[in-house]
DNA sequence: CTGTTAGCGCATTCAA
DNA sequence: TTGAATGCGCTAACAG
């Protein structure tokens, strides 16, 4: 920078204004400076800036557990896709915090943040508390968005799908199919999508009146499961039930498809013996035998959501965001859903 | 820092060293520096500490056009995993500068390097040279390693599958079956992966004492196409042909997924009239209808070795890496490849 | 509108 | 082994 001052015979504190503020200095001078740092090939000195302002231009996504990719949900990178754009467009960097596996290194996720390194924080998805040791990200005092996960009782702005009237809705549309008997593959116990979706089809089954009992539930261990194999032992527990409920819900499209897959080769016909119901809407659910039914979670619009709040929560907005925000799942209905065989009985 | 200082009695380069290089200081006085830090809750400001060293800790991960989430490939995303576990593990941050749809924005990717804001790069399977504008990444000095695709010729270690031979000895299986004609379903024009993968088709043709005209080739065009559309259209081409190859290989499971789906829909049986080879592994492979047989990637250790590898850079070892490490493929042989109907004739 | 000055928080010289 | 002093590159007061 100081080159750039000699060359274009200012100061670097007009260097400084010309880079930075446009309006504040004469024009002929800010195109001199212009042309000497472009000659000069300067980049600023990102570091530095930092430190001067004490605030830089990074913000942090932290992940969940099972993170980046799982099973066949590209839901988080789907998500981070969008983030990272959304954020790049506005000049800010994503940097990723995947929990470690190495619980020393842990601690560094919030320091980050104290650290003065990055700027705000976006959580996607997380099951964990987004608090490590006795500090918390929360505590450090800076932006924290939550996407995919709703933490608004927690005083973190959220944005999230309504998954438990999409849910309620999609189950709905089953009972109008005829269906009064429900086989529910459950995610990992207490996770928030669990409770949800769970929640959505009990939901259905009293707005139609019927029993708590005409679901059995599946599954939602508290040890993390793989999606697929999740769906491979809810066929094998379905098929080795005396009475076979006519429709399978499941909490993700990867165990739905699992599912539809195993109880298949076992001989039952999807829909003709039970019609299958996921939850997610990921692209490959439209090439499975049958086309699976699924609810599809809006997750550009989730993502460039999240990160606008936050980039506005940045720039110090007066208006404080919502606490929560819910965007609407889409139902896509396919062929593994259709009304049970005996439902013309 | 300061308070620090004042709290254990000390000055504050003292603190800097008890926090730095814990040997070269007394051991009480450090306990005692140490006692104060976290009675204070001291994190040290990572900014002025990048100023001063003039290095960070954050390494930027440089993704593919199509970016992080595409089609069923969740290759970027697995790759990415690792990489961020095992920089994570070394206390380096990972940070993902995708591609951003503005042109303006796209400088600051080079920009970051010299910026002084990462400390090295790893470019994720990108199409596009690393290089925006006249700066280049390679220019930047900062130590770059590639993965999922070969970038030796341009001096930059790359970490990546042996594609081609994985492909002609998956083909030769093929041709074991006894197939002779073949429809090859391309990945974008001009990409590393469809060179390499068409490359290996066409050699075990070679090998095998087969005409270049036993492969049809379809697709490949210059604008990018999601992979299940790509199927989707393979598969169109196919069954409108007057004679139809016996085996179909794909460029991507994505692509492998669409056509099996599609080309059964009209009546077409997988394995009997056609077989399929995806390439890629992709989970929910084995989850269709019929399970695809496919080349898995080990996307793990092609992002772990890449990370131990930029690491290495960065920790300045003498010994050079090797500019291109190869790691296999694993065919994985499924329902969706048989011998062809004809073959017992 | 522009130049001078000071200091962000830290690591590292050089002395002691 | 420790303290004092210096400067990394930049921005923001304050003067001019």
């Amino acid at each position: 920078m100081r080159d750039v001052a000699r060359l274009a015979g200012v100061a670097t504190s007009t260097v400084s204004r010309a880079l930075a503020n446009p309006g504040r200095v004469n024009e002929t001078t800010r195109r001199r400076i212009l042309a000497a740092a472009e000659q000069l090939g300067y980049v600023p000195n990102a570091a530095a800036r930092n430190l001067r302002v004490g605030a830089s231009n990074i913000v942090m996504a932290v992940l969940s557990e099972p993170a980046i990719a799982n099973g066949a949900s590209q839901i988080v990178p789907e998500v981070l896709q969008t983030v990272a754009a959304t954020l790049s467009d506005s000049g800010f960097n994503l940097l990723i915090a995947g929990r470690s596996r190495s619980a020393a290194t842990e601690t560094h996720i919030p320091d980050l943040a104290v650290g003065g390194i990055v700027r705000g924080a976006i959580l996607i998805g997380a099951a964990e508390p987004p608090s490590f040791g006795r500090r918390s990200l929360a505590g450090a005092g800076i932006p924290v968005v939550s996407v995919l996960q709703d933490r608004s009782a927690a005083g973190i702005p959220s944005v999230v799908g309504n998954d438990r009237e999409a849910m309620r809705d999609a189950v709905l549309h089953l009972i109008g199919l005829g269906h009064r008997s429900f086989f529910y593959i459950a995610g990992p116990a207490g996770s928030y999508h669990e409770a949800e979706r769970f929640g959505g089809l009990a939901d259905a089954l009293a707005a139609a009146g019927l029993s708590e009992r005409a679901v059995v539930r599946h599954g939602g261990g508290h040890s993390f499961q793989d999606g697929f194999q999740s769906g491979i032992r809810a066929a094998r527990a379905y098929l080795a039930r005396e009475r076979r409920p006519t429709a399978a819900v499941a909490c993700w499209d990867g165990a739905a498809i699992a599912f539809m897959s195993t109880v298949r080769a076992q001989g039952a016909a999807v829909p003709g013996d039970v019609s299958v119901l996921g939850f997610d809407g990921v692209p490959v659910g439209a090439f499975c035998e049958p086309p699976l039914t699924t609810l599809r979670q809006p997750t550009a619009e989730l993502g460039a959501k999240a990160a606008e709040m936050l980039l506005a929560l940045l720039d110090g907005d007066a208006a404080a965001p919502p606490l929560k925000t819910t965007l609407p799942n889409r139902l896509l209905v396919r062929g593994s859903t259709a009304g049970p065989r005996n439902a013309r009985a």
